[in-house]
DNA sequence: TGTTAGCACTCTAAGCTCCTCAGTGCCAAC
DNA sequence: GTTGGCACTGAGGAGCTTAGAGTGCTAACA
């Protein structure tokens, strides 16, 4: 069924309303603040046929009325007004990125803070972990007797350094001779190659093996892991909003938010969207009563990886939005600027 | 005024109860749980007389007792009894480093992983930064036309790993030659040396200059900053204990807890000791009503880092003690074997 | 002198009723 | 289709009562 249009403007009342209020909203409060035009009876029978229709729901027949997740639905996709940065968080967000090497885990860092700071939400990110970046370097430094640190590096960013142990008996001088072997078989390849690389080995060479063993370990564990790099802000913003008042809820929100591989999950599915609302239990991973919104980012052809705000259902999407597409400009700016 | 040892044996018993059982402690339940031997009646002096010398208050006139800070200081130098682990949870933190590599940082993680999971409360760490590890290795990478990775190894660990930027018109020969130079000049020195340098640099070199500061930059975060390295783990187990029922207090004891300057701080201090345990407001960086348990480990002449447990002055802390040494021993030996 | 039974006292927590009030649904009139 | 009027509903707070846990005190006892 098609709603009128004095319905959505309705409904998109009771939604902003709810958002900022956290209470049930009432057909007075309706006519008094935005519709003074009409009576609150007529807002009622509004109201009363938008229930029926499934957007609204009361808590109890004395009450006013809360928007369902369809509600909320509906109003990010047509209903809502866009927001707009004021200066003063576009200055935020500025000098958030003003320090900026080229090291993208700092960028993530800054990026999932600025935003959890600017929303009032916990924030969440992970580094793109593409799996067509170019290996560039990879190098192996003999460390003690039996370890060796092992650094690989792609066109995008460092994407490893990590201990490796070296068979007993290797010496540094085969050691070196195993590196050039290994830059050899896997400079200028995809990461996705070179993780099913099955390299063949000369007799000779045999006991490189578990070196390229490691290697290739390496390389996997970065293309499918990416829990390492989830980064997450803010984990105690979900206490600012009422509807974590009680304990219980708040156990439930922490329980997925400090388990990096849930939130890895929950980001990794919208690649190449720009802006993606989740809301309530549209995916197994997200608490029945949040919602998830999610910007995934590129400047040119480098990914620079996802980033969101995880909340209750009754965000503030429009500013939650115009935040995530503030930090995508500024960053897409001074990478091109660059 | 010394405590008998009837007043020792009662105030154990009630702390030990309260620890188990979160509620105030009643006259009637130490008699008839522990001490048969006499009537409430006389318990009921007893600990009038502990609530006059302040180990224990009433929340009011008809409710039972519950320990004082002081009595929880009392607790753990005299009266606590030791705990030890069970063949389970020696095995659980066992298997938790049983994939060891030389990683410092991999160590870090699991030993918080392991002993928030056994103790059931938040548990932090940090690893050790010490002014007087000595540098082993400095390489400098080029990396796109601007940028360079700067790789710092110690006697330890691998402790920096970092873009620079490269001053723009430097060429890749050069850079080479600069990092000839820094080599020459920090390799063998201890890291609180190689902060303070102040290098000279003959003239023809000058153009090396930037270079070098970022050297000595990175070194000096390192030893300066350890909040880089904070590990959090478990930060939602304090929900589980009902001292934390309002989220008030949630807020307050997150909001300490995710800011890891804070966190750094608090196991900053105790340095070379072995267990360390504050309670209340001991320090002005812990929650006041929280007790933070620490132990700095080390293996041989290589610190390990400080490790601890954070959570509500009612802790477990004959467990988390035991968990702690536990993980102490355990790592020690790991070490000395290899 | 320390211990004990007995008893009055205190305070909390739970259950109950009462009342208020916000907000609704419905209806008849416009 | 809109409106004012009105009865109805249910939440939530105030006030009251009661049960029960636990204490402190006292007098008697060993």
């Amino acid at each position: 069924m098609k709603l009128s249009e004095r319905k959505k403007k309705i409904l998109q009342i009771v939604v902003d309303d709810y958002i900022t209020n956290a209470q049930p909203v009432s057909s007075k409060s309706i006519t008094e603040k935005h519709m003074k035009e009409v009576s609150s009876a007529t807002v009622r029978s509004e109201l009363a046929a938008l229930e029926e229709m499934g957007y609204l729901s009361q808590l109890h027949t004395s009450s006013g009325r809360v928007p369902s997740i369809e509600a909320y639905k509906l109003y990010v996709s047509e209903l809502m007004d866009k927001g707009k940065l004021t200066g003063k968080e576009l200055g935020a967000i500025k000098s958030a990125f003003a320090e900026q090497s080229g090291n993208l885990e700092a960028v993530v860092k800054n990026a999932a803070k600025v935003i959890s700071e600017l929303t009032d939400y916990t924030s969440i990110a992970v580094a793109a972990h593409d799996r067509d970046d170019v290996i560039e370097k990879i190098s192996i430094f003999p460390f003690k007797e039996d370890a060796a640190l092992l650094l690989i590096v792609t066109d995008k960013a460092l994407i490893r350094d990590k201990f490796i142990s070296v068979p007993e008996g290797m010496s540094e001088e085969q050691l070196k001779n195993a590196n050039r072997l290994i830059e050899k078989a896997f400079v200028g390849k995809k990461l996705c190659e070179a993780m099913d690389a099955t390299v063949e080995i000369e007799e000779q060479f045999l006991s490189y093996k578990t070196i390229f063993d490691c290697v290739i370990d390496a390389i996997s564990d970065y293309v499918n892991d990416k829990s390492e790099d989830v980064v997450l802000e803010g984990e105690d913003k979900i206490l600012n909003h009422p509807e974590y008042a009680e304990v219980d809820k708040v156990k439930n929100f922490l329980s997925v938010v400090s388990s990096k591989d849930k939130i890895a999950n929950l980001l990794s599915d919208d690649n190449d969207i720009e802006i993606n609302i989740k809301i309530g239990g549209e995916d197994k991973d997200i608490p029945e009563d949040c919602s998830l919104v999610t910007a995934t980012y590129s400047a040119g052809n480098v990914k620079l990886g996802t980033y969101g705000v995880i909340g209750p259902l009754r965000m503030d999407y429009q500013k939650v939005i115009s935040v995530l597409e503030g930090v995508g400009k500024i960053l897409e700016d001074m990478i091109n600027k660059k």
